[in-house]
DNA sequence: TAGAAATGCATAATTTATTGTGCTTTTTAA
DNA sequence: TTAAAAAGCACAATAAATTATGCATTTCTA
């Protein structure tokens, strides 16, 4: 019925996700790490799929324009879940 | 130019979120921390905008069948970004 | 091609998220 | 209204993310 998608999955497609911003705006690990107050290992971390924590990804995303994107995806979730009659 | 959104506020939005999927589904905080594997301290932390790792919150959105979704998103934004020219 | 820069990766130390517990307050339902 | 269930909150202990450091490998560039 419904495709799955692993966790893992997800964490290494934002990696690849952070990875290919970074580059395409030709900046390093060690750029963007101190742009962010983070070490280059955080970014590292982040980049090849391991966990990470809120704080971190939306800084990345924060910098990376995405935020106020994300955020307003969660908004509108949120409003179409309350107008969902519940399944029971 | 752009609207700003702080991190803070997206955290408190996700809260929001998987507190109106929980109570839509009926669950209580301690189902739902039995469900994914973790304590009741976390789900609340989590609802409540404190910081939380990336594992919590997709088990969460895996839960609540948004996981797909998520990925989709990160996948199309992904390749929106390869086919952008370079700004510099 | 040679040197420099950037990246991947590992380990120990530190910081922080998560857990376990208990208690108070709020919400629910009989 | 009242008892029970659920949620909010705080604190200490533990697990895990982040940091600092170093070094090997890959990529860039002069």
């Amino acid at each position: 019925m419904f495709d799955t998608v692993e966790i893992k999955d997800v964490k290494k497609g934002i990696g690849l996700l952070v990875k290919t911003i970074r580059k395409k705006r030709k900046l390093t690990q060690i750029d963007l790490a101190n742009t962010l107050n983070v070490s280059r290992n955080t970014i590292q971390n982040l980049e090849s799929g391991k966990n990470f924590t809120a704080d971190t990804v939306f800084k990345v995303l924060k910098e990376f324009d995405l935020l106020k994107e994300l955020n307003d995806a969660i908004l509108k979730a949120k409003k179409e879940i309350e107008q969902t009659k519940s399944l029971y």
